[in-house]
DNA sequence: ATGAAAGCGCTAACAG
DNA sequence: CTGTTAGCGCTTTCAT
């Protein structure tokens, strides 16, 4: 049997502790870095480590130690811009910490929420980040039940089932509506996303709430309902274009993305014609034409607020924190300018 | 101290024989539907464990059995499109037969690469699929000493390291540009991604050999350097424009994406005065102005080709599966038509 | 400061 | 068909 490539089998503690002359207590002392070694020893168990290319087997460890080092992270399946970048900064800061995270996409089939939370049970996950609003109530009653820390980014399916992340929702839309307002603008749409999504319904009502500051009062009859998709804002761009508005802010970039596309197909101006705002800000906003002006929001900075409650839930099980909102900010590229007539449009202030 | 809510504590197999009335060994067996177990305890033991709401320990189960069900997933930093698809596609797969995936995204930082690849040896994956450039065959070494099964998207670093699958760059660009000839086009240039990666040299390769075969044989002087962004296709398409071309093709869609930004710009009518081709099928491709024709991709598919990869090398380690090309279509939208004066520029063929 | 021994929860022989 | 027993690789008392 010509088996000439043997690969060298997994070494352990007692592989190690042989070598190093010493038992195996000290060695997984060395390797927890233990300060009641004596530091020659230690030096010889270190070398005997490089020496025989060992890795701890986190696994054996966990299993003693009751702590996996593991973070379950539940996404959705619908492509979303803020996907990767939140997946990215989570796994970065987590394996910083020296988590490791264990993902699954829940999608459209019922139940495969409920399966991923098993799966992640079984591996002993000490905590998980809801990314999605695939996640029902029932589906996580048994991460409730076994009283592992969930964090939620934009909306928990019930109070108290963990922490929950949000963005500044209304102060991003404020920015967006009052920049809006100073350039003479006062016939502003909106609009939405999926309305039975809480970050959708958030915006909406930022929108209604900051246009009733600037004096207009009857901005829930200026919303339009669009999906968050590119195809879903085209329709919605058709209805808009029936309204004469002279500004409109969009719930996401994607949607503006297609505003701007309609309005180029009708000829319309952006921004002497038509003001548009997008939100979230992704990769795509500075490119298209004219730059989209946007409410931006930092994807990496909301991964790791989540993943910093997750640490603190799991520091202190008793407390939940309180609902935090991450700052956006308003960036103002080219697709908003002065309202047309700006000066009929403007009220006696 | 009030602390009504007790959470239940994680049940193990003795919790459940006994209750079950039963030896452990028989709650293993049943847990791993061994066929020799009475079905009136069977039953006993699922009904025990549905109370107690138990669930294996993957950690246990993997020290005991020596198979840990997790898979390695190596991604890059870089902003691609592929990959949520990717990922998603890859975790769906993998959780179907039972595996799990610890996902890692190397990135800029040197050495991190090996890191990782340390973190997945300690977690015992069982495989590795590596779906970024950003990794070096020396920051592979570990895997290789202890024969960890690999698989490349795209290409490896270094032959034997893993299996490989890839696209079918040469089919895909080869139905571009015939697209393009049949349509009269022979002043085709190519926008390129970055040439320090295989993925973008192949799609290069195969653009030059597809002229050579409509007859242009300087091909490699109509290639213009992108670098597959959004930033870098709108440099290359300054050059470009300047070359007077009837057709482009890019090497992917977001550099396509810019070009036909910048056309606009210039108002230059697409696919009037210039046709355009993409590469991947991006959401976005349907949804730009006009659609884009494009190589279309399924990263779905690409991902699920990866996990069998692994499955093959797993059940057979021995074997290592010959280059494995998965088949792209092309798919035509509206940035494509007849070239501008067909006839004079059409070689007497 | 170090070692011996007891398990973490599970599966896999081996008996019966 | 079922139970008993021996570990998987590690951390952790408890001695020394």
């Amino acid at each position: 049997m010509p088996r000439t490539t043997k690969n060298s089998p997994r070494q352990d503690v007692h592989t190690v502790a042989k070598l190093a002359k010493v038992s195996i207590a000290t060695v997984s002392r060395v390797i927890n870095h233990k300060p009641s070694v004596d530091p020659a020893i230690a030096d010889r168990v270190w070398k005997a480590i490089k020496k025989l290319n060992y890795h701890p087997n986190y696994g054996a460890r966990a299993m003693v130690s009751g702590r996996s080092h593991m973070l379950g992270l539940l996404v959705s399946r619908i492509t979303n811009p803020f996907f990767p970048e939140l997946i990215e900064g989570f796994e970065q800061i987590a394996s910083i910490n020296g988590f490791e995270i264990m993902i699954s996409a829940v999608g459209q089939q019922p139940g495969y929420g409920q399966e991923a939370v098993r799966r992640m049970l079984s591996r002993n996950v000490e905590g998980a980040a809801i990314m999605t609003h695939g996640m029902s109530a029932a589906d996580l009653e048994e991460f409730k039940i076994y009283g592992t820390p969930l964090v939620f980014i934009d909306a928990a399916p019930a109070p108290d089932l963990g922490s929950v992340v949000q963005l500044d929702y209304e102060n991003g839309i404020r920015d967006a509506v009052q920049h809006l307002a100073v350039l003479g603008h006062r016939r502003i749409w909106f609009i939405s996303g999926p309305l039975d999504r809480c970050s959708s319904t958030l915006r909406q009502q930022a929108f209604i709430k900051a246009m009733e500051e600037i004096g207009v009062l009857n901005a829930a009859a200026q919303c339009i309902a669009g999906d968050h998709t590119l195809e879903g804002a085209i329709r919605a761009a058709d209805i808009l274009f029936q309204k004469a508005p002279t500004a409109v802010i969009c719930s996401n970039d994607l949607t503006a993305v297609s505003v701007l596309r309609k309005a180029a197909e009708k000829k319309l101006q952006v921004p002497s014609q038509l003001s548009v705002i997008g939100f979230d800000d992704i990769d795509l906003a500075k490119f298209v034409s004219p730059p989209l002006t946007t409410v931006s929001v930092d994807r990496y900075r909301l991964a790791q607020a989540a993943f910093h409650s997750l640490m603190q839930r799991l520091a202190d099980p008793q407390t939940l924190p309180p609902l935090q909102l991450l700052p956006v900010r308003l960036v103002v590229r080219q697709s908003t300018s002065y309202a047309p007539s700006a000066a009929q449009e403007l009220p006696p202030l």
